[in-house]
DNA sequence: GCTGTTGCATAACGCTTCCGATATAAGTAA
DNA sequence: TTACTTATATCGGAAGCGTTATGCAACAGC
């Protein structure tokens, strides 16, 4: 089995991310030697410093793959289903999800970096990117719903997805301390909420087929 | 001048204390040693293995500390004000000044306490109580205010300090990475979209007491 | 004042880190 | 083959970490 140098490469450096990615977010980013990154990948630490050059060229190299796949992963889940209900209860539980520890493992890492973001300036601008990005979609996502749903939000749908987003984020940090205090309907209650709807409006739509409701 | 033992180890303690919060703020608190948390406070490390064991001696001791100094503080700033809008702006500014470099520093050591949670279970320990502290007093402020101000929040107050604390908590993450995105304004209108009312029912802040309905 | 104790400084230990210098194996082109 | 390039392995150094052991003043009780 030949294979070119090209793939040999390409495949290191695959495994290498996924191996940093599996480490940092299971152990937290400082806590993981670059070491540790490369044997997890079948590799050496010397791989690393040849591919990415240090420790945080691997995470930064780490973070712009992600800004494609992640999202990718989440506007896949969300276009399942196809009402509002369904969108908001996809995305909740992809923040939120606690059960399964490959899920519940890279909101963890999100979180850790929103906080290196705050000494880190180059983690802040990629971060960045990728929040601006998501809270545009999600502006006009939610200037859809609202006016399909026939809510009547008081702020307009950029700052709508701010406080969502914000709202979501402090719901899912909330709950990994205690989980019985942050119930899926409590989500979906705080959610209609901001959104200007009756707390039982989203979960009985209106319009179109009826999705899976998050349970509880 | 003499000094009695007990005063002398009384006050380099607290010196330790002071200056493990504000390098661990600062810093982050992997990134802080032992050593330099001891140079901070004029002592050596030996001095902090004296008084408190280890590191995360170090830490749990800092973190009880607070559980009584950091909400007195809060709660004073929310006594200088009785009127429900000045009063959430006296906590919303509390967690998001970002302003004061003073201020903006423990927020930041509590975000990064909650992410340490995750995988520290006696942190974990620690913020869970004084989380649900906060939550019961929340709880019963926020319950007085709506009836206060006759708004009629969708879910039982305990529920809502819940939602209260998340949307700051994810809205003062926001600000810091991106601060022109989160206005004071945005807060309060999420505030008041959460409670229940139009969006200027509670947008006087730190003037005098309000009327008490709001009706007109 | 003498003596035991307290509070902290000093210095060293064992371990791990990042990362460069060097070496070897694999692939390509003539 | 031969010559060359590229990708990974190996080794080691300098520095950093938390922690422990020891020593030395300043104090307290007599």
């Amino acid at each position: 089995m030949s294979r070119t140098q090209q793939e040999r490469k390409a495949e290191t450096r695959a495994r290498l991310l996924a191996a940093a990615a599996d480490l940092f977010a299971e152990q937290g980013i400082d806590a993981v030697s670059v070491d540790a990154v490369a044997e997890a990948a079948g590799r050496t630490s010397g791989a690393v410093y040849a591919h990415f050059g240090s420790k945080q060229g691997l995470l930064l190299a780490l973070l712009d793959s992600w800004k494609d796949s992640v999202l990718a992963v989440l506007l896949a889940e969300v276009a399942v289903s196809d009402s509002p209900a369904g969108q908001l209860a996809a995305v909740w539980s992809n923040v939120s999800d606690t059960s399964d520890p490959e899920a519940a493992r890279w909101p963890v890492l999100e979180h850790e970096l929103w906080l290196r973001a705050t000494r880190d300036t180059e983690v802040a601008d990629v971060l960045r990117v990728r929040n601006t990005e998501a809270l545009r979609y999600s502006a006009r996502q939610l200037d859809g719903w609202t006016t399909a749903v026939g809510a009547e939000p008081t702020v307009p749908p950029e700052d709508l997805a701010v406080l969502m987003k914000a709202l979501l984020t402090g719901l899912a940090l909330q709950k990994r301390l205690e989980p019985e205090l942050v119930t899926d309907d409590l989500a979906q209650r705080g959610i209609a909420a901001l959104v200007g709807l009756p707390a039982d409006a989203l979960a009985s739509p209106t319009s179109g087929p009826t999705p899976r409701t998050a349970s509880d």
